[in-house]
DNA sequence: CTGTTAGCGCCTTCAC
DNA sequence: GTGAAGGCGCTAACAG
């Protein structure tokens, strides 16, 4: 890989320093990111010398000084949806093209969770990206060293800039397609309902059918898996292919409909299903799922201007909103599977 | 969360030695994981003070010292496949149950992937566990600053623990499953080929078909993706029904099924698919898919082994099979979906 | 067992 | 522009 087998270096800037002929502090100087007086003549020295050693600084040393590690903690509750592979790791991959790094945090299923940051690198990270809704963003900002906070779950904060996704208008849509197809009647499949995402989503959608005049006939809880909506189906589809079946997640759409395929094929084309993140599996041929997204560029540029723009935090940052996609089936309207969306607005 | 709300402590170790009245390596002992020497009362005393005072330890000054980070390196190419999402998820709460954090490195994208690591926390980790195949152990030695380095990506070497599944016994079984279903033909669909793991299967794919008779009719060359089965789906079904169609990756199967289920239709109990990773969504009515995988369990037990007893590192260590199943769809013969597999001897 | 001392590697005053 | 000196917070080494 590299082009000299080299020594696991235990270089210090001393070293460096020494070679070039000059003090610590000058080297220190010389090898800084920003611009600190040094001679022209002896900085070249100094980098000369640091590429001759394969100088590296030691991170841990400039952190205890200068109180940054280029790291950066995301925050979640578990990674278990579909929707999370790309999500997570397209925010890794971009996150890392910055330089920095990422501690992925599962607090799922810790019980000291302000201990467990407290003790760890964590506690060290520049900034902390919260997807989970395991604590407001007040309490968040005591768990870090510093006030870097990003509310990615839905929580708004009135010191933290909060990201969050524009459901309404893409369930309305949702709703609105439905009633086109000359339903009147609907199912809501919930996930986890102390979600302040999911609360606005089941929010949303009693609105919407209030709007346009559909009767929700039932809600039934589930936790956004494929599991979940197996276990629903049966209740789900009990009222038959005249109600609309919103679900929160194409995942618990995809359970339900794998389930009840065999109630569901007496009137194959006659059943209309709704669900969340447009999956590409939800948008082929084995699940006739409409489903709603937002964009995911525009999500983590979002999140990356935070990140590489400290000052931004000052700002009072307030709530940025992410545009949402609504996305008809193929079979019912919308673009063949897998053509990319068109971008909207 | 916290009863009172705390300042950001600035609470330095001098602060609990001086309200306990002792010298800072006192409090330094009393308040170590380790058993230091201390005296009894005067270890209650450093505890109580650091207690009251909301001690707690700087990672980052002791690192400096101390070389530990309690940070574990996990390395990946990406996140991208359905089975990753369970295995980062159990791997990253067990390791954080023992008290360790984890720096998540995605190297797929990266092109000075050395340069990134030694510029990082990452370089500063405790340990390493390899899942991508970057790079060879003698390489990922040298890019962190102890040689803890777990091989997870199937490339063995002789000072680092390699883990790995035993894969060629459920692919026999796999063949031999298709054999007696009447199949005298394959086709294999593969992944990334560059992997060492996936070497492994084609090889003992091969030798199954050539141990029992089975005439391979061609190779397609996928990469795990769902959407890659979909791209190859009317070539791998080009042989008909009477050829066996194995893929390395259940998502692979899921998507020749799907582009491809006009065809499939017309003789649907004939065709005999096998993948892996066992996906509770393959396990389902919507894809009639057998699959390979292994005891997670034990699996991250293992990983977690070395992780907890770092002495284990230098007794050359080796290489450590986990068993993996062969387990037929419930269509044809296996239990039924969502039914526990039963741990095989 | 205890306290003092000396750093870990870097950065940053502060005089020159 | 330069270098000497001190300190970030903690722990290891050394005497006592």
């Amino acid at each position: 890989m590299s082009s000299k087998v080299s020594p696991p270096s235990k270089i210090t800037i001393a070293d460096v320093a020494a070679l070039a002929g000059v003090s610590r502090a000058i080297a220190s100087r010389a090898l800084s990111p920003e611009d600190r007086p040094v001679s022209a003549e002896k900085k070249a020295r100094v980098l000369a010398a640091a590429e001759q050693l394969g100088f590296k600084p030691n991170l841990i040393a400039r952190s205890l000084k200068s109180r940054t590690l280029n790291l950066v903690a995301v925050i979640v509750n578990h990674i278990h949806d579909f929707s999370d592979l790309v999500l997570f790791d397209r925010l890794i991959a971009a996150i890392q093209d910055t330089g920095k790094q990422v501690v992925l945090l599962r607090v799922g299923s810790l019980d000291r969770v302000e201990e467990f940051l407290r003790n760890g690198v964590a506690w060290h990270v520049d900034a902390a990206l919260v997807f989970s809704d395991f604590a407001d963003a007040a309490s968040v900002r005591t768990m870090f060293r510093n006030d870097r906070v990003i509310m990615l779950n839905g929580l708004h904060d009135q010191n933290a800039p909060s990201i969050v996704a524009d459901e309404a208008t893409p369930i309305a849509a949702a709703v609105a397609h439905a009633k086109a197809r000359g339903k009147t009647r609907a199912v809501l499949v919930t996930g986890r309902q102390t979600s302040p995402v999911e609360q606005a989503r089941i929010a949303a959608y009693r609105a919407a059918f209030s709007a346009l005049g559909l009767q929700l006939l039932a809600e039934h809880a589930g936790d956004y898996s494929y599991e979940s909506g197996r276990a629903l189906s049966s209740d789900v589809l009990a009222e038959g292919p005249e109600a609309a079946i919103f679900t929160t997640a194409d995942a618990m759409a995809m359970g339900v409909v794998d389930a009840g395929r065999a109630t569901i094929a007496s009137r194959a084309g006659d059943w209309a299903f709704y669900g969340f993140d447009a999956l590409p599996l939800a948008r082929s041929e084995a699940y006739p799922i409409s489903s709603i997204s937002y964009d995911l560029d525009q999500f983590i540029g979002k999140v990356l201007e935070f990140l590489t723009t400290p000052g931004l935090f000052e700002d009072g940052a307030g709530v940025i909103t992410i545009p949402g996609n609504f996305m008809p089936h193929p079979s019912c309207g919308g673009p063949a599977a897998f053509e990319r969306w068109p971008a909207e607005g």
